[in-house]
RNA sequence: GGAAGCAUAGCUCAGCCGGGAUGAGCGUUCGCCUCACACGCGAAAGGUCAUGGGUUCGAGCCCCAUUGCUUCCACCA
């Protein structure tokens, strides 16, 4: 009936194989079907220019492990894969290739670059989906997407036109951050501060027609000097009242600035005085605006000094700090220097120390687009998983700055603006007009800047489904359900994705949103490149399969929480992984040749019920926990019921059973049905966490199923709900454990058996150890099992142990040393006199018994019960010794 | 400068509604090649739940303060 299973899992071959069949055989589209309740994923799309590393493994078995669940529980279940163009990180990336043949962008010129970047698209753009395919990802990838792909340009050009048209988005000359390295603008959110030790450089301004006096300003970045245009005080700082509306001479470039009062200035840091330069500053830009003052930019774009430098032109800015540093001292202006750690912006991309420049840019305006996105998490529309995210999200939100929007880069979304190069006039269109709407002549030329990477994304649950176009897919499958992320994008995408899905589509892109942490090292730091501690998945996969890594990934970590991976902990889930296999090995073993059916409810023996009653809750508990998007938990339970319940007890309990089949074939067969249930239900439970492991046995436990993952979720049952055997069978686990731990403790080879008396006074639990002792006996090491309601017949030379109910006695003649024995009742003793006093101090306090809960008290007077009964035979043994 | 998170067994971490620290994996010790599995089986040792207060009949869990670590945000030149 089944095939024979090899002694160790060996995932090798195994996994291609089913995913090829899963692919093979559709089992991951999803198609619009109004008979069935969608339950959709949007997969946040990798960068093209991407390698699978730990964050991705993390955030996609976090996803599949949702989509196979809600599959299985009859959800038409989407996950909607595709990949991100990734802007400047494909851009950064083709140019270094590029140069690598000697080639340089501007040699190709637009188009050529293009194309040059869509050969890589094809190159690369697929190894990162093979990736994710690797770890098990039944996402539908005949649907993938690419943010520039035609659907999804589309969308962004309708977004764009649409957004220009409301007024939300709009050109303006600002001030930006730019990296002089990229050369390009970056919006707020890809500038990271960086702490570094600087210098805090008090150089003297000559007060214009008033020889030797001067003022004394501090900066951090003398170079931008010569852009300055004002030096500010505070309008309330007494010492600098009769300095205001002075003139000041610039040293080098000898131009006169004003001495202006702005209540931006802080008097009690620094000198009080502050260089103004609007050029090269976002605060000197506000200041300037106040005040009305010109803006003079002395920092090209590749960061060097250019013609408003003076003498300096053609200097690199650090180049140039240090040189008229120098000259400041020679001239005898610069008054100190002091040591001052400061934050720098530089470029999250490549390091870059940003600099502040005005330049004309694209904006969207932000602050009434993001008020839906403020309000749908308040009012609970869409839930931020775990709820600490929501003070971030906020934090974000209230502080919403305009997004900058344009890039000067060719690779992306070309910004539908178009100029009239006869009378200036820009239209935005989705298509380049024929010709200009005021002047009529033909010449148009389009804006040369491409749209940040994050704007086609922000679109992605929508566009993905054919928006703009009115598709089914788009009716049926929006608003999607979960987004799954990592808290480190929820600026640049979940945000975005948010404000974009209740402006464009009038709803919230998805309910939920699932944040995950960090993937750190052993040593809890980041993996990163640069420090080599980063683990490659695929690695993982490759020695120890898909399972392993993605339960390792997902066990023992809460939502939202950093993690560490380390080999150990992949080892300890690969050594699961064998152990079910060598469990369902054995069930197979078992049953071969064997036709099972469903057995009389009569045949079950109490721990057939106990095992069924405990998958049956297994069920229950599993779905609370997915429910609630405790995958960690969730895994742990299914982990436990594998592992112990199941293999370290049921499977023991039913050995003599199935090895003597032909004493008792009732019994062997109804034995092996139910591991056959149990373990089938077990596996479906599994099967979102480990796909691979689970498909297979599967299909071997049952060779006329075509797969797992298509079967139904177990779900709770009040029939298999067997209390009274719960109970019964946990009873003769505890007295099973109190045996072995005896038997250890004293040494006992485990060859040799023993003659164990179980002594009770309860009717009701003698019946339980009598009739259950065929299943306990052998798990300790009993040769018999005798069952009675006192001593008589039992040696003195007995080893006692004390178990809630009963006593228990084995006879180990040679073995027993009374001192010893005598030791350890009196070592109980104690145990049980603290227990007690606790209990009845308990007990005893009116105050808990009038405001504790009844069934607390009740339980409460229960163990205080056991522990009298037990201490009782504790001292009825001390008595008896002698 | 603002905010958040974390502090529980040697290590890495779980711990739902406040009700005996209920814990897991790894590691350690002891005993086992028991006919599914040594990637295994059985047993054990190991915890002032960071510190100090408070609320409560009762606190790892709630409140306040303190310390340490981590992270995010931020235009103090």
């Amino acid at each position: 009936m089944s095939k024979e299973l090899a002694k160790t899992y060996d995932p090798k071959g195994i996994e291609d194989r089913l995913y090829q069949k899963w692919e093979k055989n559709g089992y991951f589209r999803a198609k619009a079907d109004k008979s069935k309740k969608p339950f959709t994923i949007v997969m946040p799309p990798p960068n093209i220019t991407g390698q699978l590393h730990m964050g991705h493994a993390l955030d996609n078995t976090m996803q599949d492990i949702l989509i196979r669940f809600k599959r299985m529980q009859g959800y038409n279940a989407l996950w909607q894969p595709g990949t991100d163009h990734a802007a400047i990180a494909t851009e950064v990336k083709v140019i270094d290739s590029l140069k690598q043949q000697g080639i340089n962008k501007e040699d190709l010129g637009r188009e050529g670059f293009l194309d040059k970047c869509w050969d890589w698209k094809k190159e690369y753009g697929g190894r990162i989906i093979n990736q994710l395919k690797k770890m098990g990802s039944s996402a539908d990838w005949e649907r993938e997407r690419f943010t520039m792909d035609e659907g999804c340009s589309d969308a962004v050009l309708e977004v764009f036109v649409k957004l220009y048209e409301k007024g939300y988005i709009y050109k303006g000359s600002r001030i930006v951050n730019w990296c002089p390295v990229c050369q390009t603008s970056i919006s707020d959110a890809e500038v990271e501060h960086q702490e570094q030790d600087g210098f805090f450089w008090h150089i003297n301004y000559p007060v214009a027609g008033e020889e030797g006096r001067f003022v004394e300003i501090a900066t951090t970045r003398p170079e931008t000097m010569f852009g300055d245009t004002a030096v500010a005080v505070n309008p309330e700082d007494e010492r600098y009242q009769d300095i205001i509306g002075k003139t000041l001479r610039l040293p080098f470039v000898d131009r006169e600035i004003p001495v202006i009062a702005d209540s931006y200035v802080d008097k009690e840091f620094g000198t009080g005085c502050v260089k103004i330069t609007p050029a090269h500053d976002p605060n000197d830009f506000e200041v300037g605006k106040r005040h009305n003052l010109e803006e003079v930019v002395v920092i090209g774009d590749d960061g060097v000094m250019n013609k408003n430098a003076g003498k300096f032109q053609g200097m690199d800015r650090y180049e140039c700090r240090k040189a008229l540093v120098e000259e400041l001292k020679e001239m005898g202006l610069l008054v100190k220097v002091k040591p001052h750690a400061h934050n720098v912006g530089t470029h999250d991309r490549c390091g870059t120390t940003v600099e502040p420049m005005v330049k004309q840019q694209w904006f969207v305006k932000m602050d009434e687009l993001i008020q839906p996105a403020v309000e749908g998490v308040k009012n609970g529309e869409i839930k931020l998983l775990p709820k600490r995210m929501e003070k971030i999200y906020f934090n974000w939100t209230d502080n919403i700055r305009d997004w900058c929007i344009s890039r000067q880069l060719w690779w992306g979304h070309r910004i539908p603006a178009y100029y009239c190069e006869a009378c200036g006039e820009m239209t935005v269109s989705k298509t380049k007009p024929e010709k200009c709407p005021k002047c009529g002549k033909t010449h148009l030329k389009q804006d040369e800047d491409t749209l940040d990477t994050w704007f086609s994304s922000a679109l992605w649950p929508f566009s993905t489904l054919g928006w703009p176009e009115k598709t089914e897919d788009l009716d049926y499958f929006y608003p999607t359900d979960v987004l799954v992320t990592g808290y480190d994008i929820i600026f640049f995408w979940v945000i975005r994705m948010i404000f974009s899905g209740y402006e464009q589509m009038g709803k919230a892109p998805f309910h939920t949103v699932l944040f995950h942490g960090l993937v750190r090292d052993s040593l809890g730091r980041k993996m990163s490149k640069s420090l080599g501690n980063g683990i490659d998945p695929l690695e993982v996969i490759d020695k120890y399969g898909a399972d392993a890594l993605r339960l390792t990934l997902v066990t023992g970590n809460a939502p939202g929480n950093d993690m560490r991976f380390y080999w150990e902990r992949v080892e300890a889930s690969r050594n699961f992984a064998n152990k079910i296999w060598n469990a369902s090995r054995f069930i197979m073993m078992n049953m071969k040749d064997v036709a099972l059916e469903k057995p009389e409810k009569e045949d079950f023996l109490a721990e057939d019920k106990w095992i069924l009653s405990k998958v049956n809750r297994l069920a229950r508990e599993m779905t609370e926990n997915m429910d609630k998007y405790e995958l960690g938990i969730a895994v742990q339970k299914v982990y436990d019921f594998i592992w112990d319940e199941f293999c370290d007890w049921y499977i023991e309990m039913t050995k003599r059973r199935t090895y003597h089949r032909e004493e008792d074939q009732k019994s062997a067969d109804t034995a092996l049905w139910t591991l056959n249930e149990v373990l089938t239900q077990a596996l479906k439970m599994l099967h979102p966490f480990m796909p691979f492991i689970t498909e297979e046995i599967y299909c071997t436990l049952h060779p006329q199923e075509e797969t797992i993952m298509l079967t139904s979720w177990p779900e709770f049952k009040e029939e298999y709900n067997f209390e009274q055997e719960e109970m019964e069978v946990e009873r003769c686990k505890e007295l099973v454990k109190a045996v072995r731990n005896r038997r250890s403790e004293m040494d006992v080879p485990p060859s040799r058996r023993a003659a164990v008396y179980i002594v009770s006074e309860r009717q009701e639990v003698r019946t339980v150890f009598d009739s259950l002792r065929d299943m306990y006996a052998n798990l300790m090491g009993a040769s018999e099992v005798t069952v009675q309601n006192d001593k008589a017949g039992i040696g003195e030379d007995a080893v006692s142990i004390v178990i809630p109910d009963a006593a228990v006695y084995i006879p180990l003649e040679d073995l027993v040393d009374m001192e010893k024995e005598r030791e350890r009742l009196t070592k109980e003793k104690e145990r049980l006199t603290k227990e007690l006093a606790r209990s009845k101090g308990m007990l005893n306090n009116e105050k808990f018994l009038s405001k504790a809960p009844e069934s607390k008290v009740l339980e409460e007077k229960e163990k205080l019960a056991k522990y009298e009964q037990m201490m009782q035979q504790v001292l009825d043994q001390l008595a008896g010794m002698k």
